[in-house]
DNA sequence: GAGTAACCGAGACGGTACGTCATGTCTTAAT
DNA sequence: ATTAAGACATGACGTACCGTCTCGGTTACTC
């Protein structure tokens, strides 16, 4: 049951943390771009080789330190665990709300942007990247469309994650070309054509 | 009317193209993070301070190669600029269904990627980037519904852009994280609970 | 009779005195083993890949460095190019009286411990090291032992290259041996052995 | 006379053979450039502390290792510990005959020039290092040289030192600039004129 | 025979330097 | 004034060693 024990000095945690902190303090001022290797070795105070001892490249750094970011966000953008009294349209009003929220933050949308252009940059671990480190969030919002259409709520002849891309994307579309904020307008009026497209005529 | 003449030798203009040309290759070989100005000007025969004098970076370059793939791309995805006699919903459909089908090509693909790097690699100049490089595309999508709003098939109380972002998003989402490839069937769906939604009653 | 002109920017050649000059500085400073090209480029104010372009290795920029160190060095150590009147054993006297005088000098003994150092360091290139970058020397004293031989001065039965070996190998191994410095004592007693063993019975 | 016991486990002796031959090993093969601590401890077998216990430094370890391969070296290049009824130029004869063919095993010679090239490395511990493990060499033919004077046989008013520098040097010196190989040639023809300015007129 | 202390292999650690590559600018001769 | 070629300062890349340290585990002496 236990960990098998591999000879040699083992690995710092600690300073997985410290270089993630770094990774993501150097993405908020300088973005994607302006992110090396070295100024996050540097600001981290951790030699070069320790940073490629634990990530091969900067995409699987960026794509660690975005998916720690997430982890500790707020929890208001994840769907509550525990059954809810909700109707499903309910539920999704307020994770798609909390998600459009929480992305007005200059950090968070930081953390989004760098994962786009990590995927971005080499199409070839684009889909390693990018999903792996958003599948928590995209499969929320699956579930709980799939939850309304269970109970009838929510049409049955549409697959939903065709809506759950067309959230997500929505705002990452914003992010790219209205300079990363997000308007609530638009949240809320993509809300509304979605939902009366998804409800079925008994609801 | 005349361009103002100026001294010296005038640009050759053949070498734009040479160069464009030779970015997009690039580009759909090695991605963006793989494009490099010198790779660009060797594959183009060119010397550096040609590329220089007419781009002032990567980013502009490749904003300006994936711009010219656009407007030489097949002519199915822009909308007519005549008056057609189909309604807007179908004239919605049949863009859409062109717009996803050109982004399966796989050099339309990489070329929204590289523009979605560019972009999302330094949020400074990410709006001038990707909005200048795809506004033909998004104001199409726009008039088409402000087209249906009008005629009253659309409903009125929602903003139009909301749903062209998430048209767009929606593909742009599959394109990172499905490994470039952009599902039939969410097209079909996707249209599907969208078109119901806009419709008025009476439609 | 021109230099073919080759396309391009020409290399700077102050570029190549400026580098040679703060290899010189840093082996004086910090010896072979403390000479890295970072350090020398810095000096230099000059990039690395420039130090690169010119010297494909610090074994051969401390060699050219050592060379240049020895062209401009006092032309004591120099035999003179017009006939002399003096016989060949005065010339061969003067000339290791310089040669170990020169080598009490830091700066000289820092160059050829670096040589020695380069050479020594890696036998595949140890002899197109030391051997060109000291030719001028040793031909200086092959030459004049091969004048006492033609004059009659020095017995004929013997290759004067071996006792060139044996008195420039003699300042080097004190070198090694007693902190870089060469005893007066020492190059007096080995002349006089060495010309009583070399001169013929009749002079 | 026992040494003090310290507390502990003892250090494996055995190790030290290991070591000192996985080093000749690299040496032979490598050059002093080419050695690196990490590459002999995984060579012997032997973890990089249990290097940095027994040796300082890569000088003091090449220093080592180049000692001990003298000790297990032919007999031939020693002198004799018994009074020897050969006249001293014989034994000196024999002496540098042995000498300049062992420099001839590509083994020896890559021995003494690592240890030349520790020493003109880093000028500071030059003398320990090179003097010190050369000293046995050094000192038996200074020794003969001695003897020779005492017997009349040499010469009384040099320095005996200044004609073991150059025999010593002489070797060295042809070893750095002749791809490692010593001439017999030389050797003879250095012997006859040494040995010729060292007699004194009565033998 | 239980402690204890130095040993051992493996390997992580902060560094320094390596040699290469790309950036964007500058210089040259030629068109 | 443009062109192709290519040198230039800068700075990041990813790798190799440096010499130190920290692990779990192994001897061998001392109580």
């Amino acid at each position: 049951m236990n960990e098998v024990r591999r000879p040699g000095r083992p690995r710092d945690a600690a300073r997985d943390e410290a270089i993630l902190d770094a990774a993501r303090e150097v993405l908020l001022r300088d973005g994607y771009a302006g992110l090396s290797m070295e100024k996050v070795a540097a600001a981290a105070g951790v030699g070069k080789p320790t940073l490629y001892r634990r990530w091969s490249s900067k995409a699987a750094l960026v794509g660690d330190a975005v998916l720690h970011s997430f982890l500790t966000a707020a929890p208001g953008i994840r769907l509550p665990g525990r059954p809810s009294t909700d109707g499903s349209a309910q539920q999704l009003t307020a994770w798609f709300r909390a998600y459009a929220t929480s992305v007005g933050d200059p950090r968070h949308a930081a953390m989004i942007l760098a994962l786009t252009a990590a995927a971005a940059e080499s199409p070839h671990d684009a889909e390693s990247l990018y999903r792996d480190h958003t599948r928590a969030q995209y499969e929320a919002v699956v579930s709980c469309l799939r939850a309304g259409v269970t109970s009838g709520e929510f049409r049955a002849d549409v697959d939903v994650e065709a809506v759950a891309d067309a959230l997500i994307g929505s705002v990452l579309y914003q992010l790219l070309t209205r300079t990363s904020s997000v308007s609530p307008h638009r949240t809320e009026d993509l809300l509304v054509v979605l939902l009366a497209g998804l409800r079925t005529p008994d609801h």
